[in-house]
DNA sequence: TTTAGTCGGGG
DNA sequence: GTGTACGACTAAA
């Protein structure tokens, strides 16, 4: 027969002394289906130094595992022509096996491509991308599973055709608790379980909640049985969750273990499974498991301006949607009360979690997907993987192509050794601080990327031995050179995806759909990954005189645009790394794009000058402590008064909302209005509020989290002080609870005036401490700029902050 | 300043 | 599973 199918995910087993892989995917009629295919081997490469060896691995038989075949290839390592021999070995465990027995071998110069697991091996060797449309031939046959089982003869790419409608199923626990921060599967029950499909909402519970979408089981094993039914039932092709690698799913299978229920969810009812120890990950053939988080803490790091990646912050930022709000310190205490009610909240705040997770993967599902197009390995692998995993296992789908060996990856110890080795970083023009107008931002377009490609930067090109003092770097450092005979390798394939990513870019002028988006995005995060990956001490491509040299081309052009903008009567006031700052004073905005595209017409293969913006104000301020200004701190206007602030303490937690909003405020006046009297008033206004006790006191509230538990801490700071009135009170107090308190008026320590904010009244709260800690330094560096001293403002001109302060001082 | 150790996410 | 994260931040030396 003949068949066209979506592959999802891949595995392989053992079967008769033979490694067989299993492919597992939907038609276009959306029936699920298992792909066997047993014609595949296992193999990796030698490197010889004396050809008698291949007799000798030949003859090789260790604890069942032999070599099949051994087959002399040319191929390139490094950049350069080698003969090496593959080695085909019956199973995949018999490649690690072998490898360890003949690395020994005097013969053996080195054992090549050991660890490259068989499945991503075969998808890569078949040339067939997951996610996507293939075709096969092959016969049903019969064995359990729930889905039909093909044995197949052919299997090869049909279309790039995607997956359409991935059937999401997202989920998410709640635990019985009575510790707080500390969990524990192996004692504590789960007591809610929430499904959220496109279709489907439900929580399954197991007391006695009213409620739609909610279903009463008898107890946890029932909870945990009917919950393996609605994943038979639903047959979704992602399962999903919140750190469920982490969490919720090996909780799930602890708690099912305790009571010997098998979780034969896999479409071959093989068991939910989970791996490794500190870094768990959980798996399920069959349907493709997507722990958000990961992906999110992974990828989207750098993208999101959150540095906190809990659920709250990053469905906040990412779908603009808050998660309930309920005392999660209380769930445990509410459960054995039984009241009902309450419950019903927790029950929604847990469906509400799914749902928040299950809008997450949706919305991140075409990014992943743009990725496993690009690298060729499946989902589930993608999406757990770093930036430069990513590099790396893309440089290894090309290396094919390039008939390039796979380098290893280095040791321990030649890892300790790569550590040691510092790239010298990128230039920084330090601003003086002040208040400038008519601002223009120039900046390099993907400057590393473009360096890498434009100039031939590749492990065999640096430092070649045919070239020496040809084509030199401009470092300042050490010697470098470039190879003017021959293409690089990873030179290579960054210009690809800038060539791609280029004509995307033009595509997405005519058409903003969402895939073009996503395939962009994810063409120019691996663009941007290359040259941290030359600097990565685990990289198999690493090469540390590629990084310098890319470093030493970018401090180079940096400089040159610098002193170019000078030379061209424009003031710079900042640059750093692949920007510039200048201002125009007298120069008009087109004397700037004239001078941009001067700069471009010099500049070689896709390397490009941006102008990226212009701004009518801008502030820097200076660092602590020197007259300098302070890197990447400074805030500007755009032409549609919109404030972009960069390194301004604006978001931090542990200010009070009022110094968030002076700051803000304060920027605001100065920015738009360039008015240093208004924006003083203004402070001053606040301060005289605070004093009289009029401020709401809802802004006074500083958050912290309590960090270990009470008795742990050594000095009482503020925080601490109001953990221990919350436990007073009879509130659970645990590691990782959110502490919400305010400084109130009082004798002694500071920590001797904190209270809780419901005890506090109107007139109760130390006005001159948040004058003092909270308003005067977040406004302090910004004032300095315009040569105000706010400190000694408020003290001249207000005998009450006066008495304040020379009872402190 | 350097180095070793912990933590994140989850209830 | 042809395996064992990683980068940021803090405490200690």
């Amino acid at each position: 027969m003949k068949a066209s199918f979506y592959l999802t995910d891949i595995t392989y087993k053992e079967e008769d002394g033979k490694a067989v892989i299993y492919l597992f995917g939907r038609t276009k009629e959306g029936q699920r289906l298992i792909v066997k295919d047993s014609s595949f081997q296992p193999y990796f490469f030698v490197q010889l130094k004396d050809l008698l060896a291949i007799d000798k691995l030949k003859e090789l038989k260790l604890e069942g595992c032999k070599v099949l075949e051994v087959k002399a290839i040319k191929k390139n390592y490094l950049e350069k022509e080698v003969v090496v021999h593959k080695i085909i070995v019956n199973l995949p465990r018999s490649v690690s096996i072998i490898k360890e027995e003949i690395k020994k071998w005097p013969e053996i110069e080195q054992v090549l491509e050991y660890d490259v697991l068989f499945t991503r091996r075969y998808l890569l060797d078949k040339k067939i991308t997951p996610m996507t449309l293939l075709k096969l031939e092959g016969e049903q046959i019969n064995e359990a599973a729930k889905a039909p089982v093909i044995l197949a003869t052919k299997i090869e790419q049909e279309s790039e055709e995607v997956l359409p409608k991935i059937k999401i199923l997202a989920l998410d626990i709640e635990t019985y608790n009575p510790e707080g921060k500390t969990m524990n599967p192996k004692k504590n029950p789960i007591i809610m379980l929430a499904l959220k499909g496109e279709k489907y909402d439900k929580v399954l519970t197991w007391k006695r909640i009213n409620g739609k979408n909610i279903e009463v089981l008898k107890n946890e094993a029932d909870l945990l049985q009917r919950f393996k039914e609605i994943i038979e039932e639903e047959k979704p092709d992602v399962i999903t969750g919140y750190y469920s690698d982490g969490f919720d799913l090996p909780y799930i299978k602890e708690r099912a273990d305790r009571y010997k229920i098998k979780l034969d969810l896999g479409t071959d009812y093989s068991e939910l499974q989970i791996r490794g120890k500190t870094d768990k990950v959980a798996s399920i053939s069959g349907i493709i498991h997507v722990d958000v988080l990961k992906f999110i803490r992974r990828v989207l790091r750098t993208t999101l301006n959150t540095d906190t990646f809990n659920l709250e912050s990053v469905a906040q930022e990412l779908l603009g949607e808050h998660k309930h709000d309920v005392p999660l310190d209380l769930l445990a205490q509410t459960w054995d009360k039984e009241d009902e009610e309450k419950l019903k909240m927790f029950a929604e705040y847990n469906l509400h979690d799914a749902n928040l997770c299950y809008q997450l993967c949706q919305k991140l599902l075409p990014n992943m997907i743009e990725l496993v197009k690009v690298i060729s390995l499946s989902l589930f692998d993608v999406q757990r993987m770093s930036f430069s995993q990513l590099v790396e296992w893309y440089a290894i789908k090309k290396a094919q192509e390039f008939n390039e060996l796979i380098p290893n990856k280095p040791g321990f110890y030649a890892q300790q050794e790569r550590i040691k080795k510092r790239v010298h970083g990128a230039f920084v023009f330090k601003p003086t601080p002040g208040l400038y107008s008519k601002i223009v931002v120039f900046d390099y377009r993907s400057l590393y990327p473009s360096i890498i490609a434009s100039h031939n930067i590749s492990i065999g090109t640096i430092n070649c031995e045919c070239c020496k003092g040809k084509k030199k770097v401009p470092t300042e450092f050490s010697e470098l050179w470039i190879c003017e005979k021959k293409q690089g390798f990873l030179s290579t394939i960054i210009k690809e995806i800038i060539d791609k990513r280029a004509e995307i870019k033009k595509a997405l002028k005519q058409d903003q759909s969402t895939l073009l988006k996503a395939r962009s995005e994810a063409l120019k995060l691996l663009a941007n990954s290359f040259y941290g990956y030359l600097a990565f001490a685990v990289a198999r491509w690493y090469s540390f005189e590629g990084a310098e040299a890319t470093t030493a081309f970018a401090r180079f052009y940096i400089k040159d645009l610098i002193s170019k903008a000078q030379e061209n009567g424009f003031k710079v006031i900042y640059s750093d790394t692949d920007s510039c700052f200048i201002i125009l004073e007298n120069k008009t905005k087109k004397d700037a794009i004239k001078f941009c595209e001067e700069i471009n017409k010099n500049l070689p293969g896709s390397m490009e000058l941006d102008l990226q913006g212009y701004y009518p104000s801008g502030l820097f301020v200076g660092a602590k402590g020197t007259t300098s200004g302070a890197k990447k701190k400074y805030a500007l206007l755009d032409e549609k008064e919109n404030m972009i602030i960069k390194g301004f303490e604006t978001v931090r937690r542990n200010w009070s909302f009022i110094a968030k909003e002076v700051q803000k405020k304060v920027l605001d006046i100065v920015l738009k209005e360039h008015n240093k009297q208004k924006a003083l008033s203004y402070v001053k206004e606040t301060v005289k509020k605070l004093e009289k006790n009029q401020e709401e006191i809802s802004k006074l509230i500083i958050f912290t989290q309590l960090q270990k538990s009470i008795d742990e801490y050594e000095n009482i700071s503020p925080h601490v002080a109001a953990a221990q009135l919350l436990e007073k009170k009879g509130q659970p107090v645990v590691p990782g609870t959110m502490l919400k308190f305010i400084i109130c008026k009082g004798e002694g320590k500071i920590r001797d005036k904190v209270k809780l904010p419901e005890d506090v009244k109107q007139e109760d709260y130390d006005g001159e401490y948040y004058i003092d800690h909270q308003i005067i330094p977040s406004v302090e560096s910004i004032f300095s700029v315009m040569g105000i001293d706010v400190e000694k403002e408020l003290r001249t001109k207000d005998q009450t902050t006066l008495a304040a302060f020379s009872k402190k001082k």
